[in-house]
RNA sequence: GGGCCUGUGGGGUAGCUUGGUAUCCUUGUGGCUUCGGGAGCCAUAGACUUGAGUUCAAAUCUCAGCAGGCCCA
C-alpha cells in the first residue's frame, strides 16, 4: 500500500513538507529562501478558497479594490507603532533603473499605509459611511526564521478586508459580523477553530485590540489564521480620515481590518490530510469528482462512452468533474488523485455498465458504494456532506481533547496541546507562565468566557480576571 | 539571534572517511502487449549547489555564499 515516506503521526513536520510538493501545491526549489511557486493544482485550490472568501465579502457588502504594491516611505511613517511592528521585516526599493530614489518605497507588509490616504480623500461625509473594501493580494515580510510552505512565507497570499465607520460602536458592529463570517466560513472548511483576544503586547502594531483565529495542527502547535483588528481611530488620526457628521462637526472614523492568508491551506494540508495524501474539502477541491473507467480489451467504447455520458451529466449540474482518460492502469490513477485529495472517486467498468450503476468511493473511507445511474447527483451530494461532516468531526475531536482547563503551574506543566490557566491580568504575570511552560499566549477566550470565580492567578496569588490559552505555536 | 546537519539526472539515492572510472530505483520520451488498487518487455534521454583555495588531478579535502532541514533563545 503505498504511502506517504514520513507518516503523518511519526514525523507531521516531514510529512508536511513532503506532501505539499507531492500533491504538485508548490515547487520549493525557487532559489529565494520563503518564496515558493504556486503549481497549478495548488493555485486552483487557492483560488477556490478565494472564491468563499468573495463570496463572504459580497455577503457582507464589502468591495474589492486592488491598491498598488509600493508604498513611499513618508507614506508607512506616519503611524509609529505600526513602524515599530513592521520595521524590521520590510523590504526596501532603494534604486529604480540606474538611479537611486530620493525617497525610499517598500513593498507593502499589509496595505493600511497605501490605503487610508486615499480613504481620506474617499470620504467626505457620513452619507459614505460605512466604507467596506477588501482586496486580495500579494505582500511582503522579511521573515528571518525557518520558512515553511503556506505557513511562514516571505510573499504572502494576502487577503485583507478594511473598513471605515463613523463611530466606536459601529466599528464593533463590524466585528461582530467578521467573526460570524469567520464562523461560516472554516465551517464550509470543516476547520474548527478558536477565537482569542490577544494580548497587549502580541497585538497588531497599531491596532487598539486584535482578534485572532486560531486552529490546532495535529503537532499540537496552533496555527494562526486570521486576525480581526479594531483599530479605533488609531490610524485615522495621522491619516486624516475624517467626515463631517450630520451636526456639521468633523470626525475622525474608526477602523477595522479583516486579514486571511494562504495559511488556510496549511491548516487544509495539515488537518485533513493522512498517508495517502490530502484530502480536500468539497468546498473547495479544485476536482470534486474523479471518473476512472475501468477499460478491459474489446470493451474500450463501450465504458468510455458510458463514462462520458455520466461526465457531462455532472458538469451540467456544476459539478467540477474530472474523467481520467489517461492510458495507465486504474490502480495508478487511484493514487494519484487519492494523493491530491480528490473527495470522491467515481470507478466505472464494464460489469458496472451492466448493472447501470457506477461505483462511488469517498476519499477519506475508501469504502466502495453501487450507485444505479440515476441517483448519481443525489448520492454525490449526499457523499460530500458526510465527507465534510467527518473531517470536521475529527478536527474538532483533535481542538477538544487538546484543550487543557487547569489551574495550577504544575498541572500545565503535564500536559501538551493548548492549556488554559486562570490570569489576574497583569502582562508579567501570563509572561512568566509563558517561559514556565515554553508556550506563547494565545489570548482570552472571545466567545465563550467560562467563570473564573474563586479561580486564582498561578503566579501571583491575586484573583484571577479571566482565562489565557497557551499554546506552542506556527 | 545562537548552534548542528545537508546539497549528486525531474524525484529518491550509492559513491565522500582513504582525491582519479558517477551506482541503483523511479520519472520522461518512442513502440508493442495490458487495464476492477502503482503492469511487462524493448529502445532512449537526463546529475555532482555556486565561487575561491589546496592538488598533476576535486562529487570527494578547506573556506565563503546561496538554498534546504533540525534544535535552542
Amino acid at each position: 500500500m503505498p504511502e506517504t515516506r514520513y507518516k503523518k503521526d511519526e514525523d507531521f513536520n516531514e510529512w508536511y513538507n513532503e506532501i505539499v510538493e507531492l500533491a504538485d501545491l508548490c515547487d520549493k526549489r525557487y532559489p529565494i529562501k520563503g518564496m515558493n511557486v504556486w503549481r497549478p493544482y495548488g493555485w486552483k485550490l487557492m483560488s477556490y478558497v478565494d472564491a468563499l472568501i468573495r463570496r463572504e465579502m459580497e455577503f457582507t457588502r464589502h468591495q474589492e479594490v486592488y491598491f498598488p504594491l509600493l508604498i513611499p516611505e513618508s507614506l508607512f511613517n506616519k503611524e509609529a507603532e505600526h513602524i515599530e511592528g513592521f520595521g524590521g521585516e520590510v523590504y526596501w526599493i532603494t534604486h529604480a533603473g540606474h538611479t537611486e530614489l530620493e525617497e525610499r518605497w517598500l513593498l507593502r507588509p499589509t496595505s493600511e499605509t497605501a490605503m487610508y490616504p486615499i480613504f481620506s480623500l474617499w470620504i467626505r461625509s457620513h452619507a459614505d459611511l460605512p466604507l467596506k473594501v477588501f482586496q486580495i493580494v500579494n505582500t511582503f515580510r522579511y521573515e528571518t526564521k525557518q520558512t515553511r510552505a503556506f505557513i511562514r512565507v516571505r510573499e504572502i497570499h494576502f487577503f485583507e478586508a478594511h473598513t471605515c465607520h463613523s463611530d466606536f460602536e459601529d466599528a464593533e458592529r463590524q466585528i461582530k459580523e467578521d467573526k460570524e463570517m469567520a464562523s461560516r466560513f472554516f465551517y464550509e472548511l470543516s476547520l474548527p477553530f478558536l477565537f482569542h483576544k490577544r494580548p497587549e503586547w502580541d497585538k497588531f502594531a497599531g491596532a487598539f485590540y486584535t482578534i485572532s483565529i486560531d486552529v490546532l495542527m495535529p503537532s499540537l502547535k496552533t496555527l494562526q489564521l486570521g486576525s480581526i483588528h479594531q483599530y479605533r481611530d488609531n490610524f485615522s488620526k495621522p491619516y486624516e480620515i475624517k467626515y463631517e457628521a450630520e451636526d456639521g462637526t468633523h470626525r475622525y472614523c474608526h477602523q477595522t481590518t479583516y486579514g486571511m492568508s494562504e495559511r488556510i491551506l496549511g491548516a487544509i494540508i495539515g488537518i485533513h490530510g493522512d498517508n495517502r495524501g490530502l484530502i480536500i474539502p468539497p468546498s473547495v477541491a479544485p476536482i470534486q469528482v474523479v471518473i476512472v473507467p475501468i477499460i478491459f480489451k474489446g470493451k474500450e467504447e463501450q465504458v468510455l462512452e458510458f463514462s462520458k455520458k455520466v461526465f457531462e451529466d455532472l458538469k451540467q449540474r456544476e459539478i467540477r468533474v474530472h474523467l481520467d482518460d489517461r492510458d495507465i492502469t486504474p490502480g495508478s490513477k487511484y493514487y494519484d488523485w487519492e494523493l491530491k485529495g480528490v473527495p470522491l472517486r467515481i470507478e466505472i467498468g464494464p460489469r458496472d455498465i451492466e448493472e447501470n450503476q457506477v461505483i462511488l468511493v469517498p476519499r477519506d473511507t475508501g469504502e466502495k458504494k453501487p450507485v444505479k445511474i440515476d441517483s448519481i447527483p443525489m448520492k454525490i451530494e449526499e457523499e460530500f456532506q458526510g465527507l465534510s461532516k467527518r473531517l470536521y468531526d475529527n478536527a474538532l475531536n483533535l481542538l477538544q481533547y487538546n484543550i487543557n482547563k487547569v489551574s495550577t503551574i504544575e498541572e500545565a506543566k503535564n500536559k501538551s496541546g493548548i492549556i488554559m490557566l486562570p490570569w489576574c491580568g497583569v502582562d508579567n504575570c501570563a509572561l512568566e507562565i509563558e517561559e514556565i511552560l515554553d508556550k506563547s499566549t494565545l489570548g482570552e477566550p472571545v466567545e465563550e468566557k467560562p467563570s473564573v470565580e474563586n479561580m486564582v492567578c498561578p503566579i501571583c496569588g491575586k484573583p484571577a480576571t479571566t482565562w489565557l490559552r497557551y499554546a506552542k505555536t506556527y
